[in-house]
DNA sequence: TTGTAAGCGATAAAAGTTATCGTTTGATAA
DNA sequence: TTATCAAACGATAACTTTTATCGCTTACAA
């Protein structure tokens, strides 16, 4: 990941074409301290306490913009609205980061084992889901 | 995946303490002919035109739980808010299919290498997202 | 057959996200 | 430094997805 400190964090918008803003840097600051995985809500909360004139829209828009520029990363591609298949076989999926369309593939074919079943923590293990993210075909053309 | 035809629509039905309804049949031998990843909508539209009468609510309800009975299945366990993450180091997940809990987990602890960089279909890889599935130490517990 | 709890449809409400728009601010150059 | 103006902001409406509510209907078994 990017890492830059708050002096830097003039270039990096620099180097983006965007405004250094005083609620982008505040978010940015506050997003870097958290740990785990949080929703805009939350990041909303904690930035709040820092800013509390933003906007939610201000942190959803940013939190965008971050993502697009490889600074932070969304958990999965499979945030939304459900999705549910019937391919009851045991099988993974490939997602395409353009156009987000969801293909199976079966453990065969992308070379896959699975090999604990006890992980840190004292986890235990069910089953493995691997997304293997990149580009589909037809978007690689276009 | 559990498979049954017609007849043992009702059997499973009994097995799961719910009734055979109408709608509940028409619903799953819909839902068994659609391939891919449908959302709820998608379902909804498609079951409307063998029981036009059907609501939305009653999609979403018997998806919830045919889920729940392990006859469909989530694509991912990560539909809903989007999260975020600012651990930049890369690493795969374990979700705990009780509490939802996301938890961080490094290549090498996993065990898991990833190997091809081209796929069926001329997917190009960019990266490999392993959710592990499973129960968490505190859910274990309780 | 009949009683009753489960399930249904209609729809309101909640939750999450995006769009709109008037105002403010940051970046650039005079 | 000040003026200019596009970018970004806050407020909030609109939209999307999902869940809750509730009166009516139906499946089921007594
Ligand atoms: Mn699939
Ligand atoms: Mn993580
Ligand atoms: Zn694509
Ligand atoms: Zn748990």
């Amino acid at each position: 990941m990017l890492v830059y400190g708050t002096k830097s964090f003039r270039e990096h918008c620099r180097e983006h074409g965007i405004a250094a803003t005083h609620q982008r840097q505040v978010l940015y600051e506050t997003m870097k301290t958290m740990h785990g995985h949080p929703s805009p809500e939350e990041v909303y909360a904690r930035v709040k306490k820092k800013a509390p004139a933003i906007s939610l829209a201000t942190v959803y828009k940013n939190i965008h913009l971050f993502v697009e520029s490889g600074v932070f990363r969304k958990v999965s591609m499979h945030h939304g609205p459900v999705r549910v298949e019937m391919n009851g076989e045991p099988h993974h999926h490939m997602v395409c980061s353009k156009c987000r369309k969801i293909s199976d593939i079966g453990e065969k074919e992308l070379g896959f084992v699975a090999k604990r079943n006890r992980l840190p923590g004292g986890f235990l293990v069910e089953r493995y889901a691997v997304d293997v993210i990149g580009v589909c075909a037809s978007c690689q053309m276009a």
